[in-house]
Parts: structure tokens; sequence; C-alpha cells
DNA sequence: TTATTAATGATTGCCATTATCAATAATAAC
DNA sequence: GTTATTATTGATAATGGCAATCATTAATAA
């Protein structure tokens, strides 16, 4: 089920450890395990799933811990939220991964991933044009997929 | 306070009203009160926020009321739900406002409103090659406004 | 006037996420 | 290795926004 490769695993390892470090933070056996289940998870998974996946093999890890190394790993960069309508967070990895906005079915739930760079370079001269810096963004287009039209 | 006019006072009232009768459903005091308030407010207003403002020249409408209303706005099409990161939802006014997208401050939170066809012509065309038919869209860029930058 | 039933207001419930706190364990200092 | 420091953990409670409930009220139709 793992789509990250070997490659970005290690990445993601190495960026959490950098931040870790930098911040003065601990490599602990059960932050390992998370991350470990987290970058071999689907590409978008939520708190709860993942704690559910860790349980079989761990069950002594709590979901708050859960809860707050995804928070961390959002921090760190190597992970990101995803919050689309009242929907429960969703968990992306971020290494190996380009940005992409969704095209999120009002219908079945589900959504593609896109990409259009002359979008992106058209937003950074919108948010140029107003004095503003831009990070980044999120963009969601809602609608009704192929399956659901 | 009121950034809309009288016009759109009056479309909006109408609008509603229409949807009010086409579902079989009832206009009553506290929800023309609710109306007054919301198209009276600014353009961004939470229900906690409207609730308050109500209270004071009257205090018995409840919160639940404010809340089921707002949802009974956005049903109508005269409102428009708008939810950023975690703050709570806010409620804008969509009567005599065009569709727009928003450049959101990390630092201060406050928020500017922007629009770009060309950036809309490029989101359909990229629905359409995905073969999505979309009804709306949310673009949210963030990053430093001119204060904060 | 009466019947029907949507709406209200107070309250409770729900659910995702955070905060709390005592116990544990990772790192640094010695 | 030993000790001190303090981040982390796990269990649980708290929080907060919003929805659901339910008895009561009141808007519309008959």
């Amino acid at each position: 089920m793992a789509i990250i490769n070997n490659r970005d695993f290690i990445t993601a390892r190495e960026t959490l450890s950098a931040y870790i470090n930098e911040k003065g933070l601990r490599e602990t056996k059960q932050r390992q395990i998370i991350l470990d289940a987290f970058l071999s998870s689907g590409r978008h998974i939520t708190a709860t799933e993942l704690h559910k996946r860790i349980s079989g093999a761990h069950p002594e890890i709590g979901f708050a811990t859960v809860q707050r190394n995804l928070n961390l790993f959002c921090e760190s960069g190597i992970a990101e939220e995803i919050k689309i309508g009242r929907q429960k967070t969703r968990y992306e990895q971020k290494i190996g991964h380009e940005h992409h906005d969704h095209l999120i079915c009002v219908k079945c739930g589900d959504f593609i991933e896109v990409h259009d760079d002359k979008i992106e370079n058209l937003q950074n001269k919108l948010a140029a044009a107003n004095n503003f810096r831009p990070i980044r963004h999120k963009l969601e287009i809602y609608g009704y997929c192929g399956n659901c039209k």
C-alpha cells in the first residue's frame, strides 16, 4: 500500500530528525512506529484510521500520541493537513509528492489530485498585485466526478 | 456597517422568501430579525457574533435559532459558509457580491477578497480535462499581508 | 376557528481535537 | 555508569462548534 518509494521514506525520516534536533525534541519508540505506519499508509489518512492501523501490533500506543505526532509531522513539513468540508482532518505525505489541488465530488466524497502550473503562476501574480507574499494555497473544486455525474 | 446596498437587501429578502415558499417553510418574526441583522452586519460574521448582536435588542432569540437560520440562508443561496483553517465558520452575504477568493494572512488572520477570471477559466478547463463537472470552488492563498510582511 | 406542522428555545449530545497530569523514558551533564 | 532534566506518553477530562432532541409556540391552510 506504500505509494512512497524508499528514497522518499528516508528523506522523510531525515527531515523529521533534523526538525527534532533543531527543536530539542526527542526520538521515541512510539514516534518511530507512528512515522513508519504513516509513511506506509495510503496518501490521505485520518488520525483515527492511523491509530487503528497501529493498534494491532502496538495496542499500547494511545490515540493522543498518534494525534500529537501527526501534528508534529505537519510542523516538520513531512505531512500536511487536508480539511474538506466538515470531514475530519486527513494527513497527507508531502515528501516526494508535488503540491496539488483537489477536485472533490459532492456526491461520493472522493477526490482527485490535480495540478496546473498556469494557475499557480496566476495565483502568484494575483497575490503580488495585492501586496501579499504567498506561502501556500489551497484550491478545492467541488462538483461531480466522472462516476457520479 | 452595512456594506450591502438597499437593492441587494431587497433581493436577499425576496430570494429567501421564494425559497421559503418553495419548500413550504414559514416566515417568522425571529427569522426576519435574524435576516435583517445578518444583512446589516459586516461581510463575514460567525453564528456566535450574530447571536451576540441580536441578543441586545432580542434576548429571547436563542443561539440555536440563529445557527439554524444561517444554515437556511446558505441553503437558499443568500449566504455562504467560509471555513478557514480551524477558525469557526463565517457566513458571507452572497447577494450583490461576486464570487471571490481569499488571500489570508497567517500572521494577523485578516483576509483580502480577490478575483481573477483567467484563473476561473483555467479551473474549468482543469476540471473538464478530468471528466469532472464543477459546481463551485474555494481558493485560499495563505501568506503575509502588506501590513505583516 | 380549528388543524396541521414548521419553528423556536433550552438543553443535551456528538465528535474531533486539545489540555491535563502523573508516570515514564530520552538525552545531557557529571 | 549515575544522576538530573525535561520531553513524551497514555489515560482521561475538557473544550468547542454544531447538530439533535423535545416540549411548546405560532404560522399557515382548511
